[in-house]
DNA sequence: CTAACTACCTGGCACATATC
DNA sequence: GATATGTGCCAGGTAGTTAG
């Protein structure tokens, strides 16, 4: 039995963190302590469990059996504590200097990060703005790390701890340079599978995307002759050639160098979900930075 | 070589006591 | 009761050691 009185609460808060990590050294920097001070708690985390609770091995420090069981209660605790405190608490982006993490692919950096950028720099003159590259297996991690604040991804629910809001819905237009020489605005499955197509390939070199699974379903096969990594690439190369590309419909409505062509078929659609943790969801500030991006994703 | 642990040191805090 | 001062303790630091 563990008495309340005397046992120094911070050492849950190392214990938390030691339970996510699994690594004293890791632990002891996102708790802004040093390595030998998180070594100090788990000894006394240790006495005062009568349990080595992490047990180092050759693959960082394997938590036993109680450390197992302690990790999900600790965690529900220790949020529930946080949203208690945190409650009443006002995020101001005046005052604070916050420097905000976001990852996301280039769809979602044009959608949602580029309107909403002017609302996190500009109401603050200390804060700051990073974007990152996302790397979707990466992510959970960094999230849980703090590295990351929020994430845009394609709806997936594969990420299962994480906390999500689906922000659109997006479809694919066949899109082609307004100068193509033989394209009509409309077409048939024959004309389609007959054009040269350039997908993205977010992993990179792939020639086969979520249109392709589609028309495999409808019998059909189309000629895709160049991958590239991203959409900002693929838009200006089908600009700059007669290769037509399947485009998210916001990314390329409104450009006037660009046409798009009606499809003889429904084409594929996806979600796209903002990301956190759980960790944040109750402080201020995050909410503050989910609300705005909520704010301005809805009403572009 | 990397990461955890140990020994030792120090600054700051809590508590006791003194003074008004 | 409020504030000032003295003192002991301890958390967390650095440096060095140990272990895998």
């Amino acid at each position: 039995m563990i008495n309340f009185a005397t046992t120094d609460l911070n050492l849950l808060k190392t214990l938390d963190v030691l339970l996510t990590e699994h690594n004293v050294t890791r632990a002891a920097q996102r708790l802004h302590l040093s390595q030998p001070s998180v070594s100090v708690h788990l000894a006394k985390l240790r006495e005062l469990f009568n349990d080595p609770l992490l047990i180092p091995s050759s693959r960082g420090m394997k938590p036993t059996l109680l450390a197992e069981e302690l990790r999900q209660p600790l965690r529900n605790a220790l949020q529930s504590l946080e949203m208690t405190l945190n409650n009443n608490q006002v995020f101001n982006p005046v005052l604070e200097n916050k420097t905000w993490k976001i990852a996301a692919a280039d769809y979602a950096e044009f959608i949602v990060i580029k309107p909403v950028m002017k609302n996190l720099i500009g109401q603050s003159s200390h804060s700051k703005l990073a974007i990152k590259h996302m790397i979707p297996d990466k992510l959970v991690r960094q999230l849980e790390r703090g590295e990351i604040d929020i994430a845009f991804h394609v709806r997936d629910d594969s990420l299962g701890e994480l906390k999500s809001r689906i922000l659109l819905t997006e479809h694919y237009v066949l899109t082609a340079r307004k100068t193509h020489p033989s394209l009509r605005p409309k077409i048939d499955l024959k004309q389609f599978s007959g054009l040269k197509h350039a997908i993205v390939s977010p992993n990179g070199g792939g020639f086969s995307g979520e249109t392709d699974t589609l028309l495999k379903a409808l019998g059909i096969e189309r000629n895709v002759v160049l991958s590239v990594p991203n959409f900002y690439f693929l838009i200006d190369s089908i600009k700059q050639s007669d290769l037509v590309a399947m485009l998210p419909s916001r990314l390329v409505t409104n450009d006037p160098e660009l046409q798009i062509i009606e499809l003889p078929f429904t084409p594929p659609s996806f979600e796209l979900v903002m990301l956190w943790h759980p960790r944040s969801h109750s402080d201020p500030a995050h909410q503050w930075l989910r609300d705005q991006v909520l704010n301005t994703a809805l009403i572009h």
